[in-house]
RNA sequence: GGUCCGGUCGUCUAACGGUUAGGACGUCAGAUUUUCAUUCUGAUAAUCGGGGUUCGAUUCCCCGUCGGACUGCCA
């Protein structure tokens, strides 16, 4: 395919949720895949519904989950600007072509009139219950004042919109690159507003124009698109302009009850819906984001990827260049996809398990730093924790796990989880580590290797039970019953500490 | 209410009109293990309903049903 150009076009009214991320992946992975040109268009025609950040946020959160573009607010490009606020000039040329076409009409009606329009036609439980046809000769417009009284009108700055003139009983045949052909009877449409009387244009004609001049060859958006496809479709043909290609991607659902994802559902989930932090600055609520909770990037943008795609093998774990290469459209399903919280933390797992030792070691110096964990400075060292990484990593869902995992990597037990204690902390318990910490002083530098070896002959030369003298000393060492090989541990934190561990234990238990 | 789009295990999904309907997550069981995990093995469970078309429908058509989206001078 030649000369493919997508955008993402998020309008900048609050955070970026994961479905606004991965309509982003999709129109990226697209212009990959047909080495095209990818776009972010902002779309901030609405100024009340505007959100001081979020725009920000929004090239921010992309970033981080390595969805680059190459036209945008921050690269620039030869289609500038790139938010429509600032091409608020470019839009009423448009719109005043089409009412001089006679595709669009002068609107006086305000926001009352409106409704009480729409009032009376639901009592009447019409068949009609929009702005067009049907109805807009008992409204205030093109159609019902003079051209001369309008003209007056406009020049003595009465308030005014632009609506489109949508015609009647035109059967409107449309082509989805996902869903195939959508047919529409244009009498079911209503003459929506394009151009606004703050002056600016609403989403669907700065959406036509932006798309045209910007030569956008591809349109990949939500499903909730769907139904104003036909007005598109109608205003591409009067303007005279070649449409995009059109995908409507399928909505991702929550994944309990009934409708689709929206930002309450990570609250009550307990999941995470934005891909970072995000504080709303109206309201100071604070939303949590996949970055912050311990999320890896590249494995967040394969569950996105596979929500709604897949790649027609049985692989599942796709790093984000073979996406690049492999993605195509025609495997993108129809139907809602639920999301599904647990899959995401198996992605991860995945993820952390499959990471170097080093990168996770880097992770967990930076959030022993940014938590203030004290502990001693052989400690916060890259190699250290690269080994102590090296032992944990299996067992971690989340990279914030990681601390959690290991803390007596870092410090002796603060106290010993009390129904592990009970279980394995019997009478001749004390008696046991005491004999232990003896052979064990004996021993050179505690390595597992060594250690292991001369500990396992002294029990079976003693005919102790195993687990009678692991699971204790597990309990002095770690505090409770879990973690790595206990001979790794003890080789990583070193003989001193072991013994200072086994001794504080033999002091302070019975 | 109207318009449009959907419907395969609980969830994400695979299956030129012909498969014992496959995989993954989850759940359960077993194996391994000094513990917790990991890992491995196994089990579990699905074509929304009714009509067609066809030698044969998960697949194509119609109806119903269920779900969703849209129905703003929001995007």
């Amino acid at each position: 395919m030649n000369n493919v150009r997508v955008r993402f076009a998020p309008s900048p009214t609050g955070p970026l949720h994961i479905g606004g991320v991965r309509t982003a992946l999709f129109n990226y992975l697209f212009a990959k895949k047909n080495n095209g040109t990818f776009i972010l268009r902002i779309e901030d025609t609405d100024q009340l519904r505007y959100v001081p950040g979020a725009e920000e946020y929004i090239m921010d959160s992309l970033e981080w989950c390595g969805i680059t573009f190459d036209e945008g607010i921050r690269q620039g490009g030869k289609y500038a600007p790139y938010k429509q606020s600032e091409r608020k000039d470019i839009y009423q040329q448009f719109a005043n072509q089409l009412v001089q076409k006679g595709a669009a009409y002068y609107a006086f009606d305000t926001p009352e009139e409106l409704e009480e329009m729409r009032k009376k036609l639901e009592q009447q439980k019409s068949s009609i219950q929009q702005y067009n046809y049907a109805t807009r000769m008992e409204m205030k417009n093109s159609f019902t004042i003079s051209p001369e009284l309008i003209k007056q009108k406009i020049e003595n700055g009465e308030n005014y919109v632009i609506r489109f003139n949508i015609p009647e009983n035109v059967a409107i045949e449309m082509q989805d690159l996902i869903r195939g052909k959508v047919t529409v009877n244009s009498s079911t449409l209503d003459d929506k507003v394009l151009f606004k009387s703050d002056g600016l244009p609403t989403y669907h004609l700065a959406n036509i124009v932006d798309d045209h001049l910007m030569q956008i060859s591809h349109v990949i958006r939500g499903e909730e698109w769907l139904p104003s496809l036909p007005l598109h479709y109608l205003l591409y043909d009067s303007f005279g302009w070649e449409k995009p290609q059109f995908a409507h991607l399928p909505l991702i659902l929550k994944p309990t009850g009934k409708g689709k994802l929206s930002k309450r559902d990570g609250d009550s989930g307990g999941f995470p819906v934005f891909p970072i932090d995000w504080t709303d600055p109206n309201t100071n609520e604070k939303y949590a984001g996949y970055k912050q909770w311990g999320y890896c990037p590249d494995a967040f943008v394969n569950m996105l990827a596979l929500l709604g795609w897949n790649s027609g093998t049985e692989q599942e774990i796709f790093s984000l260049s073979e996406l690049e290469q492999i993605f195509t459209i025609e495997k993108v399903g129809k139907a809602g996809a639920k999301f599904d919280p647990e899959k995401t933390k198996w992605f991860n797992e995945q993820y952390i398990r499959n990471k170097p030792d080093e990168e996770l070691a880097n992770y967990l110096l930076n959030f022993l730093n940014q938590q203030n964990i004290q502990t001693t400075d052989d400690k916060k060292n890259i190699e250290y924790l690269t080994k102590v990484c090296h032992l944990i990593k299996d067992r971690a869902t989340l990279l914030t796990d990681l601390y959690q995992l290991g803390n007596y990597f870092f410090e002796a037990p603060k106290d010993y989880e009390p129904k592990t204690l009970k279980k394995f902390w019997k009478e001749d318990t004390k008696n046991l580590m005491e004999k232990v910490k003896n052979i064990l002083t004996t021993i050179e530098d505690l390595s597992a290797h060594d250690t292991e070896q001369i500990l396992k002959t002294w029990i079976e030369e003693n005919q102790i039970a195993f687990g009678k003298v692991m699971n204790p000393l597990r309990i002095l060492l770690v505090g409770d019953a879990k973690g790595p090989h206990l001979f790794d541990i003890m080789q990583l934190i070193g003989k001193d500490e072991v013994l200072k561990r086994i001794e504080y234990g033999i002091n302070n238990l019975n």
